[in-house]
RNA sequence: CAGGGUGUGGCGAAGCUUGGUAUCGCGCACGGUUCGGGACCGUGAGACCAUGGGUUCGAAUCCCAUCACUCUGACCA
């Protein structure tokens, strides 16, 4: 591409409505625009590198024997209500009526649609195993879209789906797709970490998330400085390694505690700590209310808790629910007496002596123990926290931060069943066949790169994921000598398949520079002074100098460089 | 959903408290001087001040409503 005539232009300040690095980057490199809250545009430059990722993606699965298809986004919403997930998704999910009244969705992942499409050519356990993906436009209607490409509401997501007859069978289609996301992040230059983790709205067995290293991420994740521990927060396992309260039973008391209501006032009122305390919360699991038991220092693990019930929704109790089932004010709920489902943490089990509400405005109870109230379920209820230890070995737990750009799940029989996948095995007995399914967002990873890859100038791509590997920058545009020199250079890389960009533009050097730099081309070639000796300056975008070659070796050399950066990535 | 902020040429902002018909920087056009890390001087074009209503002789400015964008929290008792 010339730029002298293109769609091209960058923005020199700072974007007031982009609160990522990415977001900012992207912006002002003219890659993507906003066009509302979480829906972008993708420009020139930014669907080069969005057709890059894509093309990586394609290549790996093709390379695991997936074929590729294209499902609609536009889906009917009983699709969604036979496999029970149109209440699972909830407002999450974009939905509209066609010109009958008749109920649609915009897809936010496809397992529904790809059960169907199984079913119409699965009959005999010799049509399995096989693999399908796409690249597709998904929708889901978060509820606050951020930081620039991370959290949209409209992206393009590659998605996989494997079908097998047994569990064995879905072990080797979930390793190809693992391997060939492995090779994903490689050929991305992620630095990245595999996690378990929950298994969400999609259900099923198994699932691990390809978290990409970065303070911006959302995901909190888990690892241990002596083990190979690597898990999301919210599926961190706190097991029941508590040591009993061998103090002495005291009798229960109840005593007035005005105006104190959160833990802290009331600790200080009893001049105790917040380790002395039970916390109990109430939960509205899928609109029930339901109490929760942890140590005053901890905090309940939502997952947890709706995992155990199997639930769709899980959150705080509003004022109301608390005032209604504890008959007090929010700040004084406790166990005693409730007549509510009660959940407690197994830590709480191991306290003698303790604090907490009395379901009565400004009232606590001292000296309670397990005798004076009743437990339905005892579980690991609780939140991990930084001086635990690790669950698996003792050893030392370190947080980080990530971005979960891939996905892959084994989903069993879930999909199936609800879906009516079944086929015949060899002793003619109706079997559920049995899904994985394997996602991975174009647009997130896109953003992932530039959040882990750029410096105070702009963005450093890798040369698989560029827009352009070389940028050719003739300095004097007057110079017809140069001028020829620099689009033979431009032509030649161009007709051996290596994408080029030519600024032709017709401006200072430090403007072009400055451009190349925040667009982030991996390799700049500058026709300049030195040219009327028969050099030119080469330079990497990640190199702080430029080294003199001869004009007529810079081909070669760009040849060289990209044979053994591709050599590397297999 | 709850609470806060913002909306002014293409972009970024000032003006609003204390009403009097819009200012600055970037960008853009033209002329000139420049020309190796976002040049300088001069001239110029470009705005129904988010939308709708109200108060007023007069509203970007005050009042009401709506919409959009954005931040914080996703209510930790």
């Amino acid at each position: 591409m010339k730029l002298s005539n293109s769609y091209f232009f960058t923005i020199r300040e700072n974007i007031k409505d982009e609160d990522s690095v990415s977001g900012n980057l992207l912006t002002r490199g003219g890659f993507v625009r906003k066009n509302s809250a979480g829906v972008y545009m993708f420009l020139p430059l930014g669907l080069k590198v969005l057709n890059n990722i894509q093309n990586i993606v394609r290549d790996e699965m093709n390379k695991a024997g997936a074929q590729e298809v294209l499902m609609p986004a536009l889906i009917p919403e009983e699709t969604y209500v036979a496999s029970g997930r149109r209440a699972g998704f909830g407002s999450s999910m974009f939905s509209l009526k066609d010109r009958n009244g008749k109920p649609f969705v915009l897809g936010p992942t496809h397992e529904e649609l790809f059960a169907i499409a199984g079913a119409q050519g699965i009959h005999s356990y010799k049509d399995l195993p096989f693999n399908l993906y796409q690249l597709q436009t998904k929708f889901r209607d978060e509820p606050r879209p951020r930081f620039g490409l991370l959290r949209v509401r409209e992206f393009i997501m590659h998605d996989a789906y494997s079908f097998d007859k047994d569990l064995e069978g879905l072990d080797v289609s979930y390793k190809k797709m693992y391997d060939a996301y492995v090779n994903c992040m490689k050929r991305f230059e992620l630095d990245y970490v595999i996690v378990t983790a929950d298994t969400g709205v999609m259900g099923g067995l198994l699932s691990q998330e390809f978290q990409a290293l970065s303070e911006t991420g959302e995901d909190t994740i888990v690892t241990c400085d002596s083990c190979d521990l690597s898990t999301n927060l919210e599926v961190a396992e706190c097991p029941d390694h508590y040591e009993d309260d061998l103090s002495e039973y005291l009798p229960m008391e109840k005593v007035a505690t005005p105006n104190a209501k959160t833990i802290e006032e009331v600790a200080a009122f009893f001049g105790k700590k917040p380790t002395d305390f039970v916390k109990t919360l109430i939960y509205k699991v899928d609109g029930k209310p339901v109490a929760c038991l942890v140590r005053g220092n901890r905090d309940v693990n939502e997952t947890k808790l709706r995992k155990y019930f199997g639930a769709n929704e899980v959150e705080l109790a509003d004022a109301a629910m608390v005032e209604e089932t504890t008959h007090a004010r929010v700040g004084f709920a406790g166990p005693v007496g409730l007549s509510i489902p009660v959940m407690a943490d197994y830590e709480v089990t191991h306290m003698r002596n303790f604090i907490v509400g009395a379901n009565e405005n400004d009232m606590h109870l001292k000296n309670v123990n397990l005798k004076d109230f009743r437990i339905d379920h005892v579980m690991d209820l609780r939140l991990i926290q930084d001086e635990d230890r690790c669950p698996v070995c003792g050893g030392k737990i370190v947080f980080r931060k990530g971005i979960e750009v891939a996905n892959p799940f084994k989903l069993g029989d879930k999909y199936s069943k609800a879906m009516n996948l079944y086929y015949s095995d060899a002793n003619n007995e109706k079997k559920p066949v049995i899904m994985g399914s394997y996602g991975l967002g174009i647009g997130r990873t896109m953003a992932a790169i530039v959040e882990q890859k750029h410096d105070d100038w702009g963005i450093l791509w890798p040369i698989s994921v560029a827009p352009y590997k070389v940028a050719i920058v003739p300095l004097d545009t007057k110079n017809e000598e140069m001028m020829n020199a620099a689009n033979e250079l431009y032509d030649r890389l161009n007709a051996s398949g290596i994408d080029t960009l030519m600024d032709d533009r017709d401006e200072r050097p430090g403007v072009k520079f400055k451009d190349m730099d925040l667009i982030g081309i991996p390799m700049r070639v500058t026709f300049g002074k030195a040219f009327k000796d028969g050099k030119v300056e080469f330079k990497l975008r990640t190199d702080a100098k430029a080294e003199l070659i001869d004009a007529n070796e810079a081909e070669e050399k760009i040849r060289n460089i990209l044979s053994d950066y591709f050599a590397k990535q297999r």
